[in-house]
DNA sequence: AACCCGGGGGT
DNA sequence: ACCCCAGGGTT
């Protein structure tokens, strides 16, 4: 069980919102809450980097703007478009969904077990879609996210296993807000907490975390 | 939990 | 060369 300070809780929140409302990066699907749009690009956004995405999601959208249409049309014309991301299976899962929820009339599932049923759409998808099309309170764990959390709170000398993350990534969000707060946690692990050399010194969280306060000291010292 | 899928980007 | 990228499915 995850427990966390009220206090601590409510600074975190506070700065990632304030930062991802001026720092937040501008995605097309970011203007929509279209589910099926979410389902796109969250199926192609798997294991790729989001400036490849984009052009491929515009394409799928603009020659396919219902779900009814992608449902209608030939598997290969939609892989054709999807398959130079790489990890092909993607356009099949794609394709299969869009078939599953056009044979409900075209009505996607509103529920994260219902969610799960449509093909490629697992834990995170699914709460990608709860939370960015439904608005939902939903908690979402991807790559960004686990990293931020990951080195905020248990610093980087322990492995938070999966459990302890996704109870994380539920308790951070605030009431009513988990779409800002997932897009703004995901931005600040692709912008700033990066994989590689993270810009701790620009972190909007800097101040409560653990990772920076285990770095050594010599790079505290460092001033630009 | 480990493994597979994959092309492309950054260092 | 190597690591990483808005994960999911299978074993």
């Amino acid at each position: 069980m995850v427990t966390l300070a009220r206090g601590k809780r409510r600074g975190f929140q506070r700065r990632v919102l304030a930062w991802y409302a001026v720092n937040g990066r501008d995605l097309p699907w970011r203007k929509t809450r279209d589910p099926y749009a979410i389902l796109i690009c969250e199926i192609l956004s798997h294991q790729t980097q989001i400036a490849r995405v984009v052009p491929v999601y515009e394409t799928l959208l603009s020659r396919y703007p219902t779900v009814q249409s992608m449902a209608r049309a030939p598997l290969e014309t939609v892989t054709a478009i999807t398959d130079p991301l790489g990890y092909k299976i993607r356009g099949r899962w794609l394709h299969a969904a869009a078939l599953q929820v056009a044979d409900r009339g075209g009505a996607f599932p509103r529920t994260i077990d219902g969610l799960r049923e449509l093909a490629g759409v697992g834990r995170y998808t699914a709460g990608a879609m709860m939370s960015f099309a439904y608005r939902r309170d939903a908690p979402m764990l991807d790559t960004n996210i686990a990293r931020v959390l990951s080195r905020h709170f248990d610093g980087r000398n322990q492995r938070p296993g999966q459990a302890r993350l996704w109870q994380l990534a539920a308790a951070v969000i605030p009431k009513g807000k988990a779409y800002l707060m997932n897009q703004g946690l995901m931005d600040v692990g692709a912008l700033i907490c990066r994989a590689r050399s993270p810009l701790c010194d620009v972190c909007p969280l800097r101040r409560s975390c653990a990772f920076r306060r285990g770095s050594a000291r010599r790079s505290l010292k460092r001033r630009d």
